[in-house]
DNA sequence: CTCGATCCCTGGACGC
DNA sequence: TGCGTCCAGGGATCGA
C-alpha cells in the first residue's frame, strides 16, 4: 500500500519519465474516484507537465501552459497555476506505457503524451483519488495536512503529541497530524521506538517521543532508498516492486519471532487497523488484548500452559523461513 | 476531541 | 477444482 516512501518512489520515477511532456488528450473510463472528472478532461489537454512532486501521500503533477513553443514557468503560467493531484489509495498505480498497448482491466484514466506514450492510472479497488487542483484548491489541501515526518523538528513533534488522549498510532496515521504515514511505517516506527501502538500519546515521555520521531524518519528514509514496500501490489512508475518489505520488523509478522528479543509478534486492532507489535519490547497498556494467534501460527507453543506436549514421532523437517 | 461503525471496492486467502 | 465467505485498508462521514 502506498505510503510516503512508495509515493516518493513513484514521484521520482515519474519525474524522470514525464517531466517536460505535454498532455495531448485525456481518456476516462471509471471516474467515481475523481473529484471533478470534467475539470480533468477539460483542463489537462494542451498543458505541459513542469514538475512532479510528492506532498504526504499525494502526487502532484504541476502543470503549465505552453505558448509559442516555450514553456512558461509555474509563476508565469498563463492562467492559474494548477496541478493534477493523484492519491494512490490502496491499489493505485501510475506510469507511462506505449499508447498502442491495450488498457488493463482496471485502468481508468489515460493521458496521451506528445511523445506517443500514455500516462495511465490503474486502481482495482478505486480507493485512490484524483483531482484537478487550482492554486486555491491545492492551498486547501495543504492547509489541512499535518507536518512532514521527514522534516518535523523535535519540539514540533512533541507539540503534536502533547496533551492528546488518542492512541499514539491513531495520531501517526492521522494525515492532519503527520502527512504520509500509513499502517506499515506506523507499526515499524513504534516497534523501533519500543512503544506500543495502543499507548496513549500524552503518556509518552519526552525521550520516547524523540525516539519515535527519529525512528520514523530513519525508517522512512531507508524505505525510500529501497524504493518502498511491496506488500500488496505496489510497483513504482516503471512497474518495479520495492524491497523494504524484507526489512519489516513488525508489520505482517504475526506469529514470527521478534528480531530483538525472539518473542512472538502479535497482532491487535488499534485505531481500527491491524497492528503488529512485540508484546515484550512494546509493553501493551493495561487491558489491551491481542487477537488470538491463528491456529496455524501456533507452532511450537511449548510454553502454553495446560496443553499436552507435542508428539515427536515425525521426522524433523528442515526449517523454512518464509519470505512474505 | 476521540472512539467505533459503516461505506467505498476487488483480489486473494481460506475453509469446506 | 470450485464456490462462498472473510478480510485487507486510506479516508470520509456520522453518531455516541
Amino acid at each position: 500500500m502506498p505510503e510516503l516512501p512508495e509515493v516518493e518512489t513513484v514521484a521520482r520515477g515519474l519525474r524522470e519519465q514525464i517531466v517536460g511532456r505535454k498532455i495531448v488528450s485525456v481518456t476516462l473510463r471509471k471516474t467515481d474516484f475523481i473529484d471533478d472528472a470534467e475539470a480533468v478532461e477539460r483542463n489537462l489537454p494542451g498543458r505541459l507537465i513542469a514538475a512532479v512532486e510528492r506532498f504526504g501521500k499525494f502526487l502532484l503533477l504541476r502543470l503549465v501552459t505552453v505558448r509559442d513553443g516555450s514553456a512558461l514557468t509555474l509563476d508565469e503560467a498563463d492562467g492559474e497555476p494548477a496541478s493534477l493531484m493523484v492519491h494512490l489509495g490502496m491499489t493505485g498505480q501510475i506510469g507511462p506505457s506505449a499508447a498502442a498497448v491495450p488498457w488493463e482491466k482496471h485502468t481508468h484514466v489515460g493521458f496521451l503524451l506528445d511523445d506517443g506514450r500514455e500516462l495511465r492510472y490503474s486502481d482495482p479497488r478505486r480507493f485512490g483519488r484524483m483531482a484537478y487542483l487550482t492554486a486555491e484548491l491545492l492551498a486547501k489541501e495543504v492547509a489541512r495536512a499535518g507536518a512532514d515526518p521527514l522534516e518535523v523538528s523535535a519540539p514540533e513533534f512533541a507539540r503534536l503529541i502533547r496533551g492528546r488522549s488518542a492512541r499514539i498510532k491513531a495520531l501517526l496515521l492521522d494525515q492532519g497530524v503527520l502527512r504520509g504515514v500509513g499502517n506499515i511505517y506506523a507499526d515499524e516506527s513504534l516497534w523501533k521506538a519500543k512503544i506500543h501502538p495502543a499507548g496513549i500519546a500524552a503518556k509518552l515521555t519526552g525521550r520516547e517521543s524523540e525516539l519515535l520521531r527519529k525512528g520514523l524518519k530513519e525508517i522512512l528514509q531507508k524505505a525510500i532508498v529501497l524504493r518502498g514496500s511491496s506488500i500488496s501490489n505496489f510497483v513504482d512508475a516503471k512497474g518495479v516492486p520495492g524491497e523494504y518489505q524484507r526489512r519489516h520488523k513488525a508489520y505482517g509478522r504475526e506469529g514470527e519471532a521478534c528480531r530483538r528479543c525472539r518473542a512472538t509478534i502479535r497482532r491487535g486492532i488499534v485505531a481500527g487497523r491491524s497492528s503488529f507489535y512485540c508484546p515484550t519490547c512494546q509493553k501493551p497498556p493495561r487491558g489491551f488484548e491481542p487477537l488470538p494467534l491463528p491456529v496455524k501460527m501456533q507452532r511450537l507453543g511449548r510454553e502454553r500452559a495446560g496443553l499436552p506436549k507435542r508428539k515427536r514421532n515425525r521426522k524433523r523437517t528442515p526449517r523454512v523461513y518464509r519470505n512474505k
